[in-house]
DNA sequence: AAACGGACCCTTTTT
DNA sequence: GGGTCCGTTT
């Protein structure tokens, strides 16, 4: 890396480019960072040599992320970095946590409520869904819905600009748009509330009006800048606007948030808007094997339309990617575990279920996997997709919660005031709501007025009805909100959040309320409320001892201090949608990661499969930009290091069994993947070890750690799923530590099934990529009758004319010579092997002696015998060589075991019948939590094997009970 | 007339 | 899990 020992200690490690990236002194820079590229790094070392050597004060430098993830792990980093603490008076958060600190701090000049809510996007879809009802609109609500976010998304300057040629009048449709848009915003501000969109929008307001509020920030550095929108941008602009200077790091290549208005241009807008921005490429890789890299690059390639640049890997070629197809998504579950099994034992202990992920277009397609997980005992945790925070019992609380700390918040009171049921139906609520507009008065108002009988409502409410609503919800709120204020009594302390939590429980008689309205599932339901709790608490702590959230005073400009816990609490709620409780602080047991790809931006695993990759997930049908779908997946391989694994059912899963077609982005290069998981001898394992920079375990103790019954190959599932069905042979096959080869019948049962599928298999044109030319071995060697001599001869040609592609594993490497220029098996892993082939590894007692005679190294070995059918062990050395074959011990030609041993996993899909994945050892793999740990963070249950088995006890009904039943007649 | 409860449909990505 | 349709209950 660096050639010369760097003066300044933040320097130490970068490269060249990363540390003219980290001291330019340019205003404006721009730092384009492929993955892998050491972006976090480099924008963490540039914080630092900001505050260290440049002289800033940490309180004047911003640093705007895109996810709540990033933010976290910016912050963690830069601590580390600069150490005593000081990245806690950094002003570091997502563009959205930023804008509404700004908000709060100063929001009352330009007339804003400092006890603004955020409304999130539940609550602007039933508000704008409500809105379209009442006045009639014939619009969708979700396209309104859309329309108005990216109108306040595109940012001011874009509106301002007037469109070319005569202003055209708005469709009918947009009219309607603008009506409801109108409505909308209304409605927000009646119940004090600003969605995600105006959190942005307001804060460009403030900034615009008042340019003092930002007079102290120096540099302003913004993460992810492919995915800002036009308001962020704006918004970046006047953050910076006292001194104008602005980092930016992204690449265009994973710009996924097109949808969200997201705009490459910015990008091209910062060129031109100020003057001479310094530019600097991250093009070196450190993440991803070259092979990996390759192929990624191959998928990006595809749009022509798009910014070429180089990556350079600086890893060795490693393991071919694979795309698998599977026949149903069960099965591509199935052998997902089976792989993940396969792979971890082959390590010994080098990597666990943490160093897996599986990324998903879309969180729905998760059940399946979950489920195969959870039926093999693996640990796992998904992120994205349902959050804890929408969990019905849990978003009734905070409703609650929010009708407490707002009265004035219409939509969470309309959404509680059925719940517990009180017999208000969707009528009396609408009317409630309609009553409130006319009359400008809050629900609460409304409510409240008429249960103490100062106003009639005229909506209709029963008297059972008042009474539930006065005993079990306004009284409660009402003394809770006393008691948060401290005047109860004299002598009473403020109310923390936590008791605020429980108090709110008790008054609701929530845990009853839970046991009637869920019967079968009422623990699960309370068991959610406690780890809430437990998340309050956290917040609660953590927010006592930290500045965070506090802008630095400026003088001569009024600050409104936000002291009050509960608005804080729900705000983060709102803006970090997704908890971590429990995550950071104790040491997790190793789990698998689940993962939208989305969520997945910005980290690494070793080893990542990326399922379902067929059109109309990659593509999304509802998607309106392919490109951005093929970053997409782009971003999604590219997250692997050592290992990465697409894969494909036959059939889609949802319900109608339609057949799927490979992905387009794909299809061209299907070519260039293994068809099935890749053998993990010792070269290929090391290769993984040397990439992930871990130590591989000794052979002896990776066999000891094997359990009985495991196959060593990636051949539970047949390779070509159109093919009837796996032989049955091909379920556990029992490893042989040595002996020759196996040549019983059993045997030549289910090679065969691997010779015949092979025959279906797509032609392969991997020659163009400058890989081995897997397709042409395949087919000659299946013409030729299937003999080892005749795949021998295949093999040949390329490495004796000596024009054996560079990244080809040359024939010379798989013979053990004494000769210099051949690779020895420890020397840069395999990095194109034959598919299809039943590769042989010497997982003999002892480490090879190097021969005296050249011996056959058993890649090639096997790779004979796999694709040549071979009964017997293949006569190999036809020529000079001769094969020790004691020295091979052959993992895939021990015989079969009978099938009906351990056989005690229930399966439910006989047309499929792909062989049980067998029972991990006790000991060797972590098991699925039973525990619901609950949050997005926390283990889940898996799909399907939740409550099962525990038949809910039969309830009485009980209707929900007001705590108190009183008021002036 | 309004509310309730069961059956049946579909489900992108996130602050 | 959530929304909607429809028959039943209050």
């Amino acid at each position: 890396m660096a050639p010369s020992t760097p003066k300044h200690a933040i320097l130490h490690g970068l490269n060249d480019a990363q540390r003219r990236a980290v001291t330019s002194d340019a205003a404006t820079l721009a730092i384009l960072a492929g993955p892998g590229s050491g972006k976090t790094h480099t924008l963490t070392a540039r914080v630092a040599w900001l505050i260290d050597h440049v002289g800033y004060q940490p309180e004047n430098i911003i640093v705007a992320t895109f996810t709540v993830k990033a933010a976290r792990e910016m912050k963690d980093r830069i601590g580390k970095a600069l150490g005593n603490g000081r990245e806690k008076k950094l002003i570091l958060g997502t563009f959205h946590s930023i804008a509404r600190r700004y908000l709060t701090t100063y929001g009352h000049h330009i007339g804003l409520s400092p006890k603004f809510g955020i409304a999130d996007e539940s609550d602007s879809r039933t508000s704008i869904e409500r809105i379209c009802k009442r006045l009639q609109l014939a619009v969708d609500p979700r396209a309104a819905r859309m329309w108005i976010s990216k109108k306040k998304a595109q940012g001011t300057e874009a509106a301002a600009k007037p469109t070319k040629g005569p202003a055209k009048p708005p469709s009918p449709q947009e009219a309607e748009f603008g009506t409801c848009y109108q409505e909308y915003q209304s409605h927000l501000e009646k119940s004090n509330l600003l969605d995600y969109d105006d959190l942005l929008v307001r804060c460009v307001e403030l900034l615009r009006q008042f340019p003092r509020c930002v007079s102290n920030i120096q540099s302003v550095l913004v993460d992810e800048y492919q995915d800002t929108n036009g308001i962020q941008y704006e918004l970046m602009k006047l953050l910076a606007q006292q001194h104008w200077r602005i980092t930016t790091v992204g690449d265009p290549d994973q710009s996924i948030y097109g949808w969200r208005s997201a705009e490459i241009k910015n990008l091209r807008r910062m060129f031109q808007e100020f003057g001479r921005t310094e530019r600097v490429s991250l093009e070196e890789n450190y993440r991803s094997s070259q092979s990996i890299l390759h192929l990624s690059m191959l998928v990006i390639k595809q749009d022509e339309t798009r910014f070429d640049k180089t990556l350079k890997p600086v890893h060795d070629k490693g393991s071919r990617p694979v795309l698998r197809r599977l026949k149903s998504a069960a099965a591509e579950a199935d052998w997902i575990v089976s792989e993940i099994r396969r792979v971890l034992m082959m390590s010994g202990s080098m990597m666990t279920h943490n160093d897996v992920s599986i990324l998903l277009r879309s969180a729905s397609l998760s059940r399946h996997i979950e489920s195969s997980l959870g039926k093999a005992g693996i640990a796992y945790r998904m992120v994205g997709g349902h959050k804890f925070y929408d969990r019905a019992e849990i978003k009734t609380l905070i409703d609650y919660l929010r009708v407490i700390a707002q009265p004035e918040n219409n939509v969470a009171l309309a959404r509680i005031l059925n719940v517990p049921r009180r017999g208000f139906g969707e009528g009396t609520i609408k009317g409630l709501l309609q009553e409130a507009e006319t009359s400008s008065l809050s629900v609460w108002a409304v409510l409240s007025k008429h249960c103490r009988g100062d106003r009639r409502s005229k909506t209709k409410i029963t008297n059972v009805m008042e009474q539930k609503l006065s005993g079990g919800l306004l009284r409660p709120l009402e003394d809770i909100r006393k008691h948060i204020q401290g005047a109860s009594g004299p002598d009473e302390n403020p109310l923390g959040l936590v008791q605020i939590i429980e108090q709110l429980l008790v008054k609701l008689d929530f845990q009853k309320y839970l046991e009637t309205a869920h019967a079968d599932d009422h623990e699960q339901k309370w068991a959610n409320v406690q780890e809430f709790i437990g998340l309050a608490a956290e917040f609660e702590r953590d927010m006592d001892n930290s500045e965070e959230d506090f802008l630095p005073e400026i003088e001569g400009l009024q600050q409104t201090k936000e002291v009050e816990v509960l608005p804080r609490f729900l705000a983060n709620v709102s803006l970090a949608a997704d908890a971590q409780a429990g995550d950071e602080g104790q040491e997790s047991k190793p789990h698998v990661t689940i993962s939208t790809i989305h969520k997945a931006k910005g980290l690494e695993w070793p080893i990542v499969f990326v399922p379902a990759v067929y059109k109309s997930v990659f593509p999304h049908t509802r998607s309106e930009d392919d490109a951005e779908e093929r970053r997409l997946l782009y971003v999604a391989m590219t997250r692997a290091q050592a290992l990465l694994y697409l894969s494909c059912p036959l059939f889609n899963s949802n319900g109608n069994g339609e057949r799927t077609e490979l992905s387009p982005f794909v299809e061209p290069v299907k070519g260039s993947f293994l068809n099935k998981g890749p053998c993990f001898d010792r070269p290929v394992m090391q290769g993984i070890a040397k990439i992930i920079q871990r130590k591989l375990p000794p052979e002896e103790t990776i066999f000891k750690g094997l359990p009985a019954m495991f196959s060593p190959e990636d051949n539970l599932f047949p390779v070509d799923p159109e093919e009837a069905k796996p032989v049955e042979g091909a379920r556990a096959k029992r490893m042989r530590l040595q002996g020759p080869g196996y040549d019983g019948g059993e045997e030549v049962q289910w090679h065969s099934d691997y010779a015949t599928t092979m025959e279906g298999l797509p032609s392969f044109s991997g020659a163009s990529h400058g890989f081995v030319s897997v397709g042409a071995h395949q087919e000659a060697i299946t013409a030729a009758n299937r003999t080892a001599t005749v795949a021998q001869k295949a093999e040949k040609p390329q490495p004796s004319a000596n024009k054996r592609p560079a990244d080809q594993r040359s024939i010379m490497g798989f013979v053990r010579t004494n000769s210099g220029s051949a690779r020895t098996p420890s020397g840069p892993p395999a990095y194109s092997r034959p598919n299809n082939t039943v590769p042989r590894q010497i997982f003999g007692t002892e480490p090879l002696p190097a021969p005296a005679q050249p011996a056959i190294d058993p890649v090639l070995a096997g790779h004979k015998l796999g694709a040549g059918k071979m009964m017997t062990r293949p006569s190999v050395a036809k020529e000079e060589k001769t094969v020790k074959r004691k020295q091979y011990t052959c993992f895939s030609s021990s015989p079969p075991r009978p099938a009906a041993a351990n056989d005690d996993t229930g399966r439910n899909n006989p047309a499929a019948k792909p062989p049980e994945p067998i029972r991990p050892a006790v000991g060797l793999h972590a098991t699925t939590t039973t525990l619901p740990k609950g949050l997005g963070g926390g283990f889940r249950r898996p799909a399907g094997l939740g409550m099962e088995g525990i038949k809910p006890i039969e309830r009485l009904r009980r209707p929900f009970k007001p705590l108190t039943i009183n008021r002036p007649a």
